[in-house]
DNA sequence: TTCCAGGCTATGT
DNA sequence: ACATAGCATGGA
């Protein structure tokens, strides 16, 4: 995708396949909101960028322009992608009506504990126990970094379970240890099946939030994760084939292979908005 | 009040 | 290998 760099901005001149809200209301991430001035902004690790509409292109103001032209994955043209998707006729329309979406090169850590406090939780609470998680990160700017595993394995079990996360404190106290012990760094070179094996080894991870973190963490589009919404989207679109749930997956992986992830945005995004 | 939210663990068959 | 109760919390 065409873009440029000037100083602490990135300019994307290209409308028809970037789009703020539709990229990042769809929950990939937890850590976004609206300005006063009504434009969007992200947190991601210890970044923040600021997307600010123009008439012909999109600003992204940051304290770190090369992270968010790699967690944008900016230098993917997604048009081709979409040309691809849209041979499936159910799909086609929801690539249309979510033609700005990205899948966001998120940090794989905090992919980790964001996921497992996704579990049975509505995106809204979600963000808030997470900003609540946050106030022990490093104070940059106006703002607080994601805290680091060395960070969140130093603090007491109470301090989990006043974060609002109901029985999921367990699992991000024991997660912090457990992660303490791990280079992600070498994991992030090994096959899917191997991370997905790992982050399955983790307590409160399923084969759903494993996905989210191999899709939104590692950058591996092949997974397409299955919720509630992705279910219902199943039934109301593509079949009244009862499934479970990792049957669904397989059935939408077989049918979007590299780009799984990808199409799952879109359903994803279509179903939620247009409920 | 009951149901639901980006589900998982534990415990049955 | 598959089915299901129970789980913390807050909003609709």
């Amino acid at each position: 995708m065409i873009y440029e760099v000037k100083d602490n901005k990135i300019l994307v001149l290209d409308k028809s396949q970037f789009n703020p809200k539709q990229t990042l209301e769809c929950g990939q991430v937890f850590r976004f909101g609206i300005n006063s001035d009504g434009n969007y902004f992200v947190c991601s690790k210890c970044y923040r960028a600021t997307i600010i509409e123009k008439k012909d292109c999109y600003e992204i103001i940051s304290n770190n322009p090369e992270y968010f032209i790699n967690y944008f994955d900016l230098n993917t043209d997604y048009n081709l992608i979409k040309e691809k998707l849209k041979k499936n006729n159910v799909l086609s329309p929801m690539v249309d009506y979510g033609y700005g979406i990205r899948i966001l090169k998120a940090d794989s850590e905090e992919m980790i504990y964001s996921y497992i406090i996704s579990q049975n939780n509505n995106i809204k609470r979600i963000q808030k126990i997470i900003e609540k998680l946050c106030t022990t990160g490093d104070v940059v700017e106006d703002y607080h970094a994601f805290p680091m595993t060395k960070t969140l394995a130093s603090k007491p079990s109470e301090f989990f379970s006043e974060l609002g996360a109901g029985y999921r404190d367990k699992f991000l106290y024991e997660a912090s240890r457990f992660l303490l012990n791990v280079d992600l760094d070498e994991i992030k070179n090994k096959s899917t099946d191997e991370i997905y094996n790992f982050l399955m080894s983790i307590k409160g991870v399923g084969p759903k939030v494993a996905s989210c973190i191999l899709l939104f963490g590692f950058g591996r589009m092949e997974k397409f994760p299955v919720d509630t919404w992705i279910e219902q989207v199943y039934y109301n679109h593509f079949s009244d084939e009862k499934k479970s749930r990792p049957e669904i997956q397989k059935y939408f992986e077989n049918e979007f292979g590299e780009y799984s992830g990808i199409a799952q945005q879109y359903l994803f995004y279509y179903e939620r908005e247009s409920k």
